[in-house]
DNA sequence: CCCTGCCGATTGACTGGTCAATCAACGAAG
DNA sequence: CTTCGTTGATTGACCAGTCAATCGGCAGGG
């Protein structure tokens, strides 16, 4: 047969962990499972992945660079700090539109899973939340926002709500409808923006 | 000898159960090693508890009604949604000051594990949201607060991140100095009640 | 006062089951 | 014939939970 698309298995087993690690969390699922959801052998995970840890690994660091790419993005072009922020968020609530499950896995297996797979990243997580924190110290120093909260306090505390409420829907805890994101966002981001601005 | 004291052995192994909790994760400590650090003998966990996972509801059963304790207490006590914002603020962040261990045993092994204990404890901890959304209902329903938030966003948002600070605390994110705490609460109370109030 | 029997507390060796990781073998393509 | 993607049975480590044995305090009978 002329060549089939390659069908490249390490993609194949990827996305196939995504789906097995959302629907079972990383501990309770075994090797065998990713291969099964992938339709490979059990040995083949081995070939193209060190170990189960580095799987998660590989999609962590996949989406976490697209994230930190886009705030940087967002930093250059939007106009006000307000924006900025607002970019920031629309991107994250995206990301889980896009793909909830592998939003998911990523939140709840790394980014808050602080004491096993987030203590090897904490480097690249934090970087986000530096990042973050330099658009509000922009901010501060434009006098579009008040002085008087440390830029990190305040990068912590939006990326801290943001995650809140997408592990709000994750989890059933908030009710989701389509237009509920936008909403969310717009929400939050005003409500963040407005307390950080200068008193009135 | 007149009555030792009886070294209530069901605290002890509580007690060394936080401390090997909080240094190696839940997952990563064997039932043994709670054993070691209460100097008691292996079965004796299981006289006392069913099972491993038993041990660590307990602590978080105990923490938690406390938490939704001062939860109404603030409510029925402080005078303006902000004070009663505050005052849980203050509770939540006095709880790390006191025990620090116990805190990042239940952030992290329970409220941020939302696939393995916290769904467990899912009821309890949407109890705390709750309560907390019925604080900013009520300060909306006085003018105090603007009315186009929803109540569980704010609260969502509120909770997310008091727990996104000491989460810096507790993997050394945000550098920790007695006065910060203080400090910081004061500082997200203000600017999400800020960003709560109605537009200026 | 001592002895005896009872019962809950305490001990730690052991078992059963689970999985991550290995590896020897296979087959298709060049 | 060699190379390399692929297979899946096997191995070896790990650990939660079990359980039979021991300890120690106390009651009550002699």
């Amino acid at each position: 047969m002329a060549q089939a698309p390659p069908a490249d298995k390490r993609r194949l087993i990827l996305d196939a962990a995504i789906r097995v690690f959302a629907r079972q969390g990383f501990h309770a699922t075994r090797v065998s499972d990713i291969a099964d959801e992938a339709g490979v052998a059990y040995g083949l995970v081995y070939h193209y992945f060190s170990s189960k840890d580095e799987v998660l690994n590989e999609l962590f660091i996949e989406r976490w660079s697209l994230l930190l790419a886009a705030i940087e993005e967002a930093d250059k072009t939007a106009a006000s700090p307000r924006q900025k922020l607002g970019a920031v968020a629309t991107f994250i609530f995206d990301s889980y539109r896009h793909d909830p499950e592998l939003m998911k896995v990523i939140i709840v297996e790394v980014t808050r899973a602080a004491n096993s797979f987030g203590k090897t990243h904490l480097e690249q997580i934090q970087r986000a939340y530096e990042s973050i924190a330099k658009i509000v110290a922009d901010g501060q120093e434009s006098g579009a926002f008040r002085g008087d909260v440390a830029p990190m306090f305040a990068s912590m505390s939006f990326y801290g709500a943001i995650e809140q409420l997408l592990s709000g829907w994750i989890f059933g805890t908030i009710p989701a409808s389509a237009s509920d994101f936008d909403q969310a966002r717009d929400l939050l981001v005003t409500t963040i923006c407005d307390g950080l601005e200068p008193r009135g």
